[in-house]
This record gives C-alpha cells, structure tokens and sequence, in this order.
DNA sequence: ACGCATTTTTGTCTAGGACAAAAAATCCAG
DNA sequence: CTGGATTTTTTGTCCTAGACAAAAATGCGT
C-alpha cells in the first residue's frame, strides 16, 4: 500500500468531511495537520485519512469532534454506539444467532454464502418477517460493527449491495399494486442510502401499494414535479444516520412548500430519529408505524 | 410551486457545480447573481437554479461554461450533444424503433409497461444482446432525451431505477462463476452510477467470470484492501460522462499505486473517452472490448 | 495539414474573519 | 432532587479575494 498522500478533495471524497471543516479543525483542533506540496497546498498522510474516517464514522453515532480529536487513536476504537440507532426498542433483546451467522459470512467474504443464507431466511420468514425481523436489524447490526473495526468498509458495502439484491427479487416476484395509495419513493441529492427505501418499498408493496420507485438523490423540485407526474398520494423519503441532521429541518421545509398541498410527505429512516417533524409532515422511527399509516390513509381515503 | 429561494448549499447539492465554482462564476462572468438574505448571504431564486442545471449538464457534453452562460436561455435548449459519447460507431446507424417505443413508456410514467417491454426484449434477444443493443443504447437515448427537454430528470431516474431491477434480476438467474477470473466491480467516491457496471457485470458473469459487486462509492483505500481480501484478479471501475475528468488520471494513478501489482485495473465508461491510459491501467471504450479483454486474460492465464 | 509553443480559460486552493444554530452547562423555581 | 428556561460553549458554514496550475484553444512554423 504504496500511496504518498491525499489532497484536501481526495479527503472530502473518501472520508465526507468538508474541506471547510477540514480546514477549521486544522486551525481550531490543530488536527488534522496535514504536510504541504511545493506549492503550499496541503497533502494528508494516509495515517490521518484513516484516523478521520473513525472520527467522522463515530460522529455519526452521536459523539462530538471536540472530544473524539482530543482522544487519542487507540482509545477511538473502543468506544461503544451511543444513540440515534433505529427501534432500540427497551427491553426487546433480540436473539442474535441468526445474524451472527450472517455476518460471519460477510467476514470471510463468502458472498454466495451470505445471499443463499438470506434467501433461505427470506422463503422460511416470508417477506415481512425478513424485512422486520432480519434485515432491518442486521443493517444496524453491520453499522455497530463497523464503528468497532469488526467489519471493513467494504464488507459493508458488500453486505448492502447483496441484501439490495435479495430485496429487489423479491419485491418483483410480488403482484402489482392496488393503484392506491400511489407512493412515491425517493431520497433526498445527498442522501445516497437505498436500503431503508428498499424495505420500506417491499412493506408497502406487501400491502398492495402502487409503489413508484425513483432511486435516490432527487433534486427537491423534481421531486415535486415526478408526485405531480405521477398522481402521488404520498412521498416517502429515507433518511440514513449519516445525514447531515442540521440540513434536514430546512430541506424539508423546502420541499413541504414545493409539494402540492394534497400530497401527504412522509419520512422516515435512522436519520429522522433526532428532528422533530412540522405541520404537513409525518415522521417514523419505525417501519412498523409505516405500515399502520397506510392502513391508515386507507380507511381514511376509503369513499 | 411556490419555493422561495436556495441556499448555495442547496444549490451546490442539485447542480453538483461546487460553491467555489458558484462563486467565481459569479465574480468572473456575472452569471448566477443570487439575492441576499438578512445576513449578506446568496439565495439563488429557482429560475437561476434551473438554469444552472441546464449550464451543467450541457458541460457534461463537453460545451464550455464560458460559452454557455454568454448563450440567452432559450438558445441552450437547441444546442445539440457534442462529444464524449460511448461507442457511436461510425456508420453505424441503428434502427431507433425499438427505443422509442420505451423512451414513449417513460414519457407515459407507465413504470409496469416498461418493465414488462424490457423483459420482453430480454426474453426475445438473450442477455448478450439485450445489454449491448438494448440498455446501453437506450441509456444513451435517455441522456440525449434529457438534454433537449425530451426528458425529465425524474424520468430518467424511472428509467435508471426500473432497468437496474431488470439486470439485476437477469444476472440473479445465471449460474454461479466458475470462480476465474474473480472481477471486483466498484466506482470512486464521486461516481455514483450503477448501471455502466450492472451492464458489464452481466457480460462478465454470461462469460463465466467470478463477479463480486461492490457497489458505488469505495474510498480508494478500501479498493484496495478489498481486491485482497477477496483475492481479486481484477478491479473494474466505471465513470460517467458525469465524472469530473480533471480529477481522473489523479484518481486511477493513487488507485494503480495502492493495489497489488497483479492485480489488473480496468476501467471503462463514457467518463473514461477523453482520458490517455497511463501504465498499469487498461482502458475500455465499449463494453464488447471488455468482454474480449476477459477472453485475453483467460488464454494468457491458462496455465 | 500537422505538431509544437503560447495564450486563454477554468477550477481549485489558500487565509482568516464572522456568525448562527445546536448542544451542553448552568441556574432557578418548585 | 427535578423540570424547564437561560446562558455559554461548541461547531459548521458562509464570506471575500488573491494566487496559481492544468486543460483547452489558438497561433505559428514547417
């Protein structure tokens, strides 16, 4: 691993940390100080790329920069999740045998293992249990053990592409929707998380939902204009913890306005956790509550 | 549709041009001139943001900012795509029956119909040929539609949306690889386009090829430890013609030094045809190239 | 018409200052 | 002690304006 350094955009890509907060905690922290090129310009050894990316994975659980900089490498990763986690739910221990397994084969990189494995849970659960009951758990089960170092970045990124994949095949093996509520799902331009979008799009389909699936990143007046397009009863965005939460009050705000007034907005995701929803706006912390809604909406829309 | 104003952040977020670039556009051409709020700072009104959007993605086709934002409005919508396009064959002139026919059903927001045409084809030509003369001229069409106003912006995220289900879908039915090569697919940070991968991936895995789909987004570091990890023989990256091509011989440079020296870096795309290989990295212009570089590797690695 | 050198265009970097919103800490009443 | 309101600290983003390098376009000589 032969690399000689990172310029400031190469770590804004790689680590999602502005170069303007770079720079700050440069000036304010005194991390991270990076050497500088012949021309002044700053170049980050890889040593302080990958202290960032702890850093910045940790702030996403709660913890704040101040003290994560001050604490010195080796005690960063010892330090446990703290909250904004999805359905923590008190008291509901869940049994985790069956994702210890899971991740087990995502550690030794066995990805037809893994798939094969979720398939079988899929077909002995049925598609509601899995979702609720497996991959939603998991999914925080591979965060928590991303932030402890007992899973690499890119065994996550496996874990994700290959659970996308067993979602999809199953949301197309089900029958088309009733035509109502039409649902439109999408996410936000810098939220790039599908996987929240993808098991709320199976419940919600399970339940005979006309659901319009627009990927992620949806500039907010396309937004708007795609519900207009498509006769959207509801807009259903997903929120992932890695989400700017100070954006998020203003966004959708922005978007709540652009919206015809008739179109119900609902959010929802680990990244909504934290934001105390405004008028015209509805707010779930769990994809059971999505589900109730659109019985819900259903016995309310029912003349 | 009653938005009051954007932030340049906001802005930033659904233009993809950066504030720094926001703002000197601003000092050097006087083009976009935001409003003010209380505290002296930019609220771009939607028609300048609109605008913006239009700027760029005439930039993506290789037209100049300084050109476009000396152009009066109306005459940006004539301007005709330029350059930079995958495999326009000379000569080559193919029959656009079968793609407007789809490109109508997107028109229609008729995501069932669409789905269900695709298949169609897919069924009728086999998924060689339906990759090749199906979705990877279509994505074409659907860019160039863009462009001329043809095309929605969340008409085209259907679209992106519904065919990666199809290909997915169709790579899930072929058998497992034979285990060799073992092909790592992935995208850098800034490239967020699955579908130039999906296409090969279904190439790859018709031809045998061991594929372990990464998904967009890796941090170059992690590449790196991943093709390890996994053993990889290859790493095959894709980029848009939406990928900032001042940044890629920088990228795929940092990339080559990191990975293991046998382990081969192919890329490909419509990102990559403005761009000269440096040693180490091979380079596609079309996917039939790609398929034809595994053959390659398979007789000289027969041993 | 083609290859090389020069000029223009364009994006990104740098610096430090200002300020607002979020989170934490403090204080005060019950 | 406890709940709620107020102050303080923390933190990110925005601002201006200058410098420079890499890419693209142009001009020039053969």
């Amino acid at each position: 691993m032969n690399t000689l350094g990172f310029t400031i955009a190469a770590v804004e890509r790689d680590t999602g940390l502005s170069k303007d907060v770079l720079r700050m905690w440069e000036r304010r922290y005194g991390f991270p100080v990076p050497e500088r090129d012949a021309h002044g310009e700053r170049v980050y050894p890889v040593a302080q790329v990958e202290r960032l990316r702890v850093i910045k994975r940790l702030m996403d659980q709660g913890y704040r920069p101040g003290k994560l900089i001050a604490t010195p490498v080796e005690a960063l990763s010892l330090l446990a999740p703290r909250r904004g986690r999805l359905a923590p739910e008190a008291g509901n221990e869940v049994d985790n045998s069956g994702y210890t397994e899971l991740l087990d084969l995502l550690r030794q990189h066995d990805a037809n293992g893994f798939v094969h494995a979720l398939q079988q849970a899929l077909a002995r659960q049925g598609l509601q249990h899995f979702v609720q009951d497996i991959v939603a758990p998991l999914t925080q089960q591979v965060g928590d053990a991303w932030e402890d170092g007992r899973l690499e970045v890119f065994e996550e990124h496996l874990f994700t592409e290959l659970t996308k994949r067993v979602l999809r095949q199953a949301i197309a093996t089900l029958p088309q929707g009733s035509g109502s509520p039409r649902v439109l799902l999408t996410s936000v331009p810098d939220e790039q998380h599908m996987l929240g979008l993808l098991m709320v799009e199976a419940l919600l389909a399970l339940e005979g939902a006309e659901c319009i699936p627009l990927g992620t990143q949806m500039p907010l007046l396309e937004i708007s204009r795609a519900a207009t397009a498509h006769r959207a009863d509801i807009v259903a965005l997903s929120f992932s913890v890695a989400f700017p939460s100070r954006q998020l009050p203003k966004i959708l705000e922005q978007l709540r306005r652009a919206l015809p007034t008739d179109v119900e907005l609902w959010v929802g995701g680990s990244g909504v956790l934290r934001f105390t929803p405004s008028a015209g706006i509805r707010c779930f912390s769990t994809l059971e509550q999505g589900v109730e809604a659109l019985a819900a909406w259903r016995s309310e829309h029912a003349g």
